[in-house]
DNA sequence: CTCCCGTGCTGAACCGCATTAGTGCACGAC
DNA sequence: GTCGTGCACTAATGCGGTTCAGCACGGGAG
């Protein structure tokens, strides 16, 4: 029945367990176990050479046995809810994980990662995670101006740390109200906001549009407010700042940037909430024969390869992702290693000025 | 010492097992295991008793649990080997996990996804991973053309699918050789470059540039030997189809590009290996005020929201990368299942014919 | 009427580890 | 000399499933 190849494919190559290490360091599988987890119990000697034969025979946990009896699955959970037609070109999300992991491989613990179409799917899946066990905690993104999410893992008491801000929008200026659960690392926004209209403020800009990302989201709408707030410090009111939102795509930003551009009168900047967008705008702008940025200046919330592709190259807020990634892992592990739940802030991005943006065209 | 936050924060919340089932059905563990398996053993009215039981109280299997007796994880593993740097722009990781997991949510299997610096780590991580026990399988990406996971994931019995083609490269217009566990899902790169060529050639174009991408990997050297094959068939030597390695980056695109604009007899169409090279290819010519397609055709393989954003937009090879998750997913998993390793074939990539390409200069 | 077998179910062992409750032993105190 | 005490270690138990060896029962064959 079993072909020759058949029956050696599926060689058990059994792996050692710590019974195989107790009969050969002459100990009990106990002792093995105090050894191998630094608990007190076992003398020095007897701890190093079961150490010594662990190694030798290459053992590692079976991660099972250690979730079943230790009550820990040593793997948190990362759920990304996007339509798999917006799954375009997104830097973001890798170098996030990337962070996560520099900080996680180092503690042997996994990411379990999934992409799923929606909100409720993504529920669902806490849900199933939490039931089966899989995880010890979870990183939640895109959080929402209305989000289900935390209530939810409050409920289930699955750790939880929300990357972005919390879902429940304080003002503008302020740090999220921490929550009394879950752990939250948050990107002041405001700030950078601010950055972005000193830049243009001082190159004599006044009239100002924000192609912002989608509307549910929890930083879109403090990005839209603190427009609004740091227009109104520097004497500019709301009809010389607008906010559109988008599907973050660049279809959407381009057609954004087609409306924008036909009002009666039309902004002297655009800044755009990622760097699709921002250079499908750009592309708007070049078939369009408006110059950049001698009458219109670009900034990219986010930069990317892609802001520095473009003729002229697009002037972009920086952001360290990757540090946010670390920031959010290591939060919540300090939460399962029994720390308070905490609002941390990442590190304030900072604009890298290149040749998108210039004085307002009045100014020269 | 315990906050009064703090006590309640850390709920147990007991999440249901067989045993609170079997006791609410009236019938041992055993039975209840039995009858939510789908094994024989137990009756139409009990099955259905006991079924309802578990989905009142919603009960799922603890995974650890079920990892520890039954030998299976139900989870997979992916490994990206990427350094953090060239982690920039890219769309088509996520789009070949989203569809990885359409396949694996319908089987309650779940993805471990890691990124790391190099192969050496991947290469350890999959020895951990087994060890641990904690995947069934895995897949492989970005094989190479000296390969050392093969060999590794052979010796060790960990099931996997290489996706994007073997490691041992056979003569490019051949499917690769089967290997003798491992399965293979690869894409015909010799019949894609022969669509390019055909659509180049017919175009008149008789020099032709090829940035390629990293020099180690199986793809790059398989579609480098293709045009020189196909170029060879339509009657043009070496010296007029000149490959170029990069890293992929936007910077190295640019900087092969101008190396290429350079020389004494430059191309009139150059094929870039991905996206992000093709826009920042553009870009220079641009900056040079060489005119595409006038002067010079230009090609991406790969399609991307990018490639639509730049002036003229870019020709493009579109593939269902989704589907080609999906494709390595299924084959996965039905290896798991006691089936044969096996090579299949992804669906052919088709020409998406934008205005970066047009007739060659001396053809007008 | 007995024997046998299939059906429907139970009890117990087991997976690999963590943990708790002992156990034997040396040593110091009284 | 006896008793406690701390140390180094072992034995036993449990985590939540799966699985295998029974076991009681009923019905058909001989």
């Amino acid at each position: 029945m079993t072909a020759p190849g058949e029956a050696s494919r599926r060689k058990p190559a059994r792996r050692p367990t710590i019974k195989d290490i107790a009969r050969r360091a002459g100990v009990s599988e106990s002792a093995v176990s105090f050894a191998l987890n630094d608990r007190p119990g076992v003398s020095r000697d007897t701890r190093a050479r079961v150490r010594r034969v662990a190694e030798e025979l290459g053992w590692q946990a079976n991660s099972a046995a250690r979730a079943l009896s230790g009550e820990r699955a040593d793997c948190l959970g990362l759920v990304l809810a996007r339509p798999a037609r917006t799954l375009g070109v997104e830097s973001f999300f890798l170098q996030l994980v990337s962070g996560i992991q520099e900080v996680l491989s180092a503690r042997k613990t996994a990411l379990l990662f999934q992409v799923v179409e929606d909100l409720d799917t993504e529920c669902a899946l806490y849900r199933r995670w939490w039931a089966e066990r899989r995880v010890d905690g979870v990183l939640v993104v895109d959080p929402r101006t209305q989000d289900p999410r935390p209530e939810l893992l409050a409920a289930l008491g699955l750790p939880a740390v929300v990357i972005g801000g919390p879902a429940t929008p304080g003002p503008a200026a302020e740090p999220p109200a921490p929550h009394p659960v879950l752990s939250t690392v948050w990107a002041d926004d405001a700030k950078a906001m601010a950055r972005i209209l000193d830049h243009l403020h001082g190159l004599g800009h006044r009239r100002i549009a924000h192609v912002a990302g989608m509307p549910g989201l929890a930083h879109t709408a403090r990005r839209i407010r603190s427009l609004r707030a740091e227009a109104g410090l520097r004497g500019l009111d709301e009809r010389q700042v607008r906010s559109v939102t988008t599907d973050y795509s660049d279809a959407e930003g381009a057609e954004a940037t087609r409306r924008i551009l036909d009002a009666a009168a039309p902004p002297t900047a655009i800044i755009y909430d990622n760097d699709v967008m921002a250079v499908a705008g750009a592309s708007v702008a070049a078939g369009r024969g408006i110059s950049v940025p001698g009458e219109l200046s670009i900034v990219a919330w986010d930069d990317s390869p892609l802001c520095r592709v473009t003729h002229p190259r697009l002037t972009a807020l920086v952001r360290d992702t990757p540090g946010f990634g670390r920031l959010a892992a290591t939060e919540l592990l300090a939460f399962l290693g029994g720390g308070p739940p905490r609002t941390v802030q990442g590190e304030l991005p900072h604009l890298e000025r290149r040749e998108s943006s210039g004085p307002a065209p009045h100014y020269r």
